[in-house]
DNA sequence: CTGAAAGCGCTTACAG
DNA sequence: CTGAAAGCGCTTACAG
């Protein structure tokens, strides 16, 4: 389809003037006659001349280009992030080049060779969680990086994530505003900053309230289902005080609800539920079964670019949060009534 | 912290050649003699010389980038296509320009002038699923164009897909080997020739087996795990005469699985039940629960790239389909011995 | 086997 | 307000 593409001396030559002001014009800067400045931009215009873009990179030694590293391992969580950088990157006219890498520090330095060699103007580092901190790539690039979705191993490195304390607050702070007070909590390893982080904001908002959690306290394990299915045996054979479990993911809390409904118990009638992760929007099959907490991920994405493109110098270094939110479901609020009509199709085949 | 980078021609003078020659060495090719072309490449490594790549582009009118389109709205399905397809890419010196857009024809247009704007050698277009054929731009490029995870509108065009008619065949099989003869099927919207797909796959090695779809046939909703909760208690209303589902995801699964148990049926042991997608490892944390079959996104993303890059002209237009795996889980196998021992952690706080 | 030279299409001081 | 010229760092026929 490509006829020759049209170049700036085309339109210079057609409007009858140098490359020099026909650049200058077509890059709004400049002192130009008013006539001279529409002669050049309606030829350009009637051309459809598209500006090389290799050619302008090559010149500036500007890329317009942000490196994106992604974890290889594809965790889904990083998607929304990726996708809100992206988003953000693009309405700043800048280009978000992809590469997935495995996290160690080989794979790390080849990748940072090709983000050289590609002239990026910066890069975003998407991490996978608080697990782990972040290998920092800061110093081997002379461009600004920012972290997100996980923390930088350095302290003077910018990361950006979600307010997990914030996930604590508005699960403890929902629980208690339907009424309940006897709260166990279930989640992922103790090793993980981001169950850490929501320990204690359930803490703060529970202590503020004079509550403290029932039973034996935070129950640790991992983010599976799996782990939300035994968890859940296991306080159904204890005293089954509680009337509220919230879960450190929408994994466990679908374990735990599967696993409570089985034994009889009512939800949100006996026991309410609070997940993590709006697991089900993420998967554009949002069902409203499980009130959640909605890390929000595609902010922290168009913050990390925001810091990244806005005053990286400005940017104060260490770890900005995110703000997340509360997605009420049955779970804690009960069916609505006019919810779930019967509109399916049965069809023989 | 950068030095000034070194230059083609910093190396050049340093072994005491000319560009040209440094130029020839370093890029592999040409008749040199081995004793320049060895100092050559050791001034290369002492100086840890980098080739601009925005020099090269410019020279060559070749960018070595492919841009990837993938939906504005984050489907995580698109990850694992997306990632293989940037590792496939990769592998091959290309990177991976990323673009998020609507769907539309105006965000297309747009997208497609940045693209041809940088000179991207290709371009990948990720889709959502087949529920709609996906807008074809391979006429205003003059790149090839792969299409994946959907299938585009025009039949001149390649496109990548999960084998769906395999997804069926892979379910049916699993349950007619594990003693099932009276199988349901719940599965998504009957527009959706993924749902279609499945079905017929699952029909054609029913039929084979002299088996026919036990119940009221297939049973055609959403794709969310509402609908496998409704699904399921319908047929529980019913006459109870299956004993084993195939749902047609594994949200589905998931709403079947909590009804039925909740009702008091045992799995697998009354009902098997198999999903499609494999979301729990998605989501990297796989917990064996339900019988699922993995589509292998990752591998229709890499075979995408593999199509743009191998022989664009060499391969076929039309919708190549990507072969996909049963992973077997407790929702048909029961539990095994010796699995899910008990080792999380009980903590005060 | 090696090198001088032109060229890729744009930007950017600088001079007029 | 406008233009001539140099330069960005590499590749690629071409001549020797």
């Amino acid at each position: 389809m490509s006829e020759k593409p049209v170049s700036l001396s085309d339109v210079a030559t057609l409007a009858g003037v140098s490359v020099s002001t026909a650049s200058k014009v077509l890059n709004g800067g400049g002192r130009v006659s008013p006539e001279t400045r529409k002669r050049i931009e309606d030829v350009a215009a009637r051309l459809d001349f598209r500006p090389n873009a290799l050619a302008r990179f090559f010149a500036t030694g500007k890329s317009q280009t942000i490196g994106v590293l992604t974890s290889e391992a594809p965790s889904m969580f990083a998607m929304p992030v990726l996708l809100g950088a992206q988003s953000a990157l693009g309405r700043r006219e800048m280009a978000t080049l992809l590469y997935s890498v495995q996290y160690d520090l080989r794979a790390l330095g080849d990748v940072v060779r090709k983000l050289r060699a590609r002239q990026v103007d910066g890069v975003v580092v998407i991490g996978d969680g608080l697990e782990r901190p972040l290998h920092s790539i800061s110093h081997s690039l002379s461009v600004p990086v920012v972290y997100a979705l996980g923390v930088s191993e350095s302290p003077d490195d910018l990361s950006v994530t979600p307010d997990g304390r914030m996930v604590g607050h508005l699960a403890a702070q929902h629980l208690l505003d339907i009424g309940r007070r006897r709260i166990v909590h279930v989640t992922g390893p103790t090793t993980d900053l981001a169950a850490v982080d929501r320990v204690r904001g359930l803490n703060e908002t529970l202590g503020k309230a004079g509550v403290g959690l029932a039973g034996a306290g935070v129950m640790y394990g991992d983010w599976s289902r799996g782990w939300g299915v035994r968890a859940a045996s296991r306080l159904l054979e204890g005293d089954r005080d509680f009337d509220a479990i919230f879960c450190g993911n929408d994994q466990i809390a679908t374990g735990v609800h599967m696993t409570l409904r089985m034994a009889g118990v009512r939800i949100p009638d006996d026991v309410a539920i609070v997940g993590v992760d709006n697991v089900s929007s993420l998967l554009r099959q949002p069902d409203g079964l499980i009130t959640t907490v909605d890390t929000n991920l595609a902010a922290v994405g168009e913050a990390a670019a925001g810091y990244l493109l806005g005053a990286p110098e400005a940017a104060q270094p260490g770890v900005h949060y995110e703000p997340c939110a509360l997605v009420p479901g049955e779970s804690t609020m009960g069916t609505r009534p006019g919810a779930a009509a019967d509109e399916e199709l049965y069809l023989e085949i």
